[in-house]
DNA sequence: GCACTTCCGCAGCGATCGATGCGGAAGAGG
DNA sequence: CCTCTTCCGCATCGATCGCTGCGGAAGTGC
């Protein structure tokens, strides 16, 4: 037997749950926002979800791929700068749209947790080293291929390019312009790379 | 009359608040784990401090003095490159340090919040402010001093030079360590003003 | 020693946290 | 229409949240 069907959408709802998660963070968000924002029933969310963690787990998956896909893009980019570049610019985009939340999910989603939150914490701890890694083989490669200067060090470019792009996460948390941003990411990229 | 006398240091004990504070951030930070921590009962905490809010408040004050007194310093640096290279090497000691938290109290201390933490949340955004501002105050200076190139923008580089400094804490949270995050900084003031 | 003030441990406040049990409603297959 | 499966609104769980009233203990000034 099939069974009545589910009510509602799961992929609206789980949009709705990534934006309540990106604006309050993990603990912010209470199970009350967010089956409120989703427009269902606390047990419908558990039926559809498990719980509340892995709703987060699937939040920040879903993130990665709409918001924060501008990461995959940036990697393919033809050079290290355009790389770079192309990192900043997303953050700044991604961090400051006027119809999403300000600031990074991946950032402020659980910067710093009670005693049982640990687990997202680690979890967001992962997920910006792993960006931070993509980078870095990006630039090693880029110091084969001979597009950065024979005996840089692709780890600490990648360390300075993430340092922005978290700075940026964070200013533009806090209310910082879009603008304003972008000058000082285009005053940055002119030294590129720093040595 | 005089009355019995406190039973605890204040002092001390708001140095453990704060400690408590920088680990969990605001909201992750219970009533049990300060009043634990501080080795006293709520109703001392009460009494000695007002309430959870106005202990964060003057836990921060605490902060902004000890760990975070090193822009102080930095600001009376002689030229635009010492105060800059001087609020890095500050952040990063202060965010690595081996016997405090990792990370950074203003920006990890509220970055979201709950609805019912906005009021901290606001006062962190205004703590982060009022350290660009100061900080694109001692350019404007440099600037007329002749120290920085005419045309330079103050705002500008005091946006860069705390996008790296968030950045630093963001990634010290996250458990990069001391030298790794010292060689970024140095290699980033090598290409010092960016323009 | 006495009177008086303050401190602080205990117990518990109402509210909210994440998470569930129950049972009628709703839709699918025969 | 009937049966069966799944969905989901309601009520509520125990735990924890920030916070406070009570009252004995403790220390101070006379």
């Amino acid at each position: 037997m099939t069974g009545r069907p589910r009510g509602f959408d799961t992929d609206e709802a789980l949009e709705r749950a990534m934006l309540v998660f990106w604006e309050h963070g993990y603990e912010g968000a209470s199970l009350a926002n967010l089956t409120h924002a989703m427009g269902i029933s606390t047990t419908s969310m558990y039926a559809a979800f498990g719980n509340k963690e892995e709703l987060f787990r699937k939040a920040l998956a879903r993130y990665s791929e709409g918001p924060g896909g501008y990461l995959d893009q940036a990697l393919a980019e033809p050079t290290a700068r355009d790389v770079a570049a192309a990192v900043l610019a997303g953050t700044i985009r991604s961090t400051t749209g006027a119809t999403s939340p300000q600031g990074c999910l991946g950032v402020q989603g659980a910067l710093t947790v009670s005693d049982s939150g640990q687990d997202v914490r680690d979890l967001l701890v992962t997920w910006r080293d792993n960006s931070y890694s993509r980078i870095r083989e990006r630039f090693r490669r880029a110091v084969e291929d001979g597009d950065l200067p024979e005996g840089s060090d692709p780890g600490l470019l990648a360390r300075y390019v993430t340092a922005l792009a978290f700075g940026v996460a964070v200013q533009a948390a806090s209310g910082v312009g879009r603008d304003e941003l972008r000058a000082m990411t285009d005053a940055a990229l002119r030294a590129w790379p720093p040595s």
